[in-house]
DNA sequence: TCCATTATGCTCAGGATAAGTATAATACGA
DNA sequence: TCGTATTATACTTATCCTGAGCATAATGGA
């Protein structure tokens, strides 16, 4: 910092930031992202002068690409070129990305935006019903040729290795938090369209949808980031509507997570934590006996700064 | 995207992107980082043309300024510049910065790196001895003038409550993880030099040495990450040596945590956990009885990706 | 030899978790 | 009107994990 040119703003080291956004509601059980541009990229726009700060300068571009008011925000990463733009000497852009969860609600007349259900562009991440057929069918042999097309053999076996625990094969469980590592294998793999169109060696690829540039490894990365944490804080009511009983909080739940839950041990779990109460009134327009409707109780957050912890630490 | 001007890199939304870097050692028990400008900043320097990407370019910087190589790093956090330059036209300056971590080793000759003791910062952090005695004394009374001071009840209240809970007040339980909370907290009440600082209404402060710019922030933010990671990933390893008794392992979580674990349950959970293996030598000169020595598996790292679900997953 | 000190093995109670069984309400069609 | 499908909700059970403590083993030094 000491020796560091201070002063450089106009000179070599001035870069261009952009601000991405992966916008997440859930409606009716499925799992959407704000998408733009014919849903082939994220709402995102430059850091600029005005922005007051990076928050306030994303939240201007996601609603003026989508009409959308932003909600919950969360940074997620910040990412450089890939060195992708071919010049060495170009200057540089990073990307700072966060995540925002909202309800899914009235896109305005006209924009771009577009709620997009995000197992288009991850169709091996959803195992709500069971192992996707892809995974056998499609992934696993391409990624087991990618493994044996390197030349020593220890290669082959670590990159098989990888891509095992990464995806579950081989009778290993499913980790659904591994969303970026399996993306980032298959981009490494040239499985998928974005590597391919990177080194122009076009060919088989996995189904999904792509995006630009490196959109998709942001909403990876936003999925993971998700993944984990409503397993430690209450986040999943962000999406929620106000009411609702404990059977649509679970199909949320479940959506993000892309697997199932035991239906009573949820129950057991949300109700223990005092996450919610009820409100009282019943769930009209069902099949089968009607829920009772809950709300989450929002003092609960401010109370609990949630515990969780792995090691045995002594509480005296 | 698609309506945001793409070539404006020389242009408008030209900015400046500082990388910042919390490193971090464990020396006999006491957790140190690199500090340079007489311990009152972090290893930084400007994200420049040169740099073929962050961390290349924070690996640069560290050296420079340090002479001590990076190992293992993750990224933190991106913040702009909290509107301290004063001047709204100013051009963007932001910090991108990042977690190391590594053994303390031999400084460069002549470098201005040092390695500092984290609590020095954060006095308020180190309940390995029991809660200190400067909370009840110093911080406690301040946070409750604080509350005090404001206008309405319920801000009273409410001020209050978060102190309590963040702090481990009245009867609750201390979260060790909750370092950037504490901080933003004691930053609000203007309790700290940097807060005060920029007020321009200096007087009583919390003990506790104070950084450049907002590099204490980012100090809490890589102390707080740490915290909880080594709860679910083997991290703590990357500050160990080669080989290490289990006591000495131990002695650097907690002093990572801030806070002592139950020696028998933290074996027992290490050991059931396959991270190490023993190398067959015993420690020497020691009193007591000689600990075996371990190693860690570094095999286990590439096998497992981690448990550690807290929702009722189920697993057919 | 006794003591201080650290290492290591083992037990036990309580709580959390996964999984399953059983019963309660509702709508709808036969 | 009565079964049946469907969802809600209450309990039970076996297992595992965790915190806490007791007991014993090695070592060096007084």
């Amino acid at each position: 910092m000491a020796k560091a040119p201070r002063k450089a703003e106009t000179s070599i080291d001035a870069i261009a930031a952009d601000l991405v956004a992966v916008l997440v509601a859930v409606t009716e059980g499925e799992p959407k992202i704000m998408t733009i541009a014919n849903a082939t990229a994220l709402p995102s726009g430059p850091f600029q002068f005005g922005h007051r700060s990076l928050q306030t300068g994303l939240r201007a571009w996601v609603e003026a690409q989508t009409g959308h008011p932003l909600g919950y925000v969360e940074q997620l990463y910040t990412f450089a070129d890939h060195g992708r733009t071919g010049d060495a000497r170009a200057p540089h852009r990073i990307s700072i990305s966060y995540l925002g969860l909202t309800r899914e609600d009235q896109v305005r007349e006209g924009s771009e935006g577009h709620w997009s259900g995000w197992y288009e562009y991850f169709p091996w991440e959803d195992h709500r019903a069971g192992t996707p057929a892809l995974l056998a069918k499609i992934v696993a042999p391409k990624l087991r040729a990618w493994a044996k097309s390197a030349e020593s053999t220890s290669v082959q076996k670590a990159r098989w290795q990888r891509a095992a625990i990464t995806f579950g094969l081989d009778d290993r469980t499913w980790n659904e938090e591994l969303v970026l590592q399996r993306y980032e294998l298959l981009y490494e793999a040239s499985l998928i369209p974005e590597a391919v169109r990177a080194k122009g060696t076009g060919d088989a690829v996995v189904p999904g949808r792509a995006m630009i540039s490196d959109h998709r490894r942001i909403l990876a990365t936003g999925i993971a980031r998700l993944r984990a944490k409503i397993k430690y804080r209450p986040v999943v009511f962000e999406l929620m509507p106000a009411e609702f009983t404990l059977l649509q909080l679970q199909r949320s739940v479940e959506a993000l997570a892309g697997r199932t839950v035991h239906k009573q041990n949820f129950r057991r779990l949300i109700e223990q934590q005092e996450l919610v109460e009820e409100t009282g009134a019943m769930a009209a327009e069902t099949v089968g006996r009607p829920a009772k409707l809950f709300r989450f109780r929002h003092g609960i957050v401010a109370e609990r700064a949630v515990a969780g912890t792995k090691l045995p630490l002594s509480r005296s």
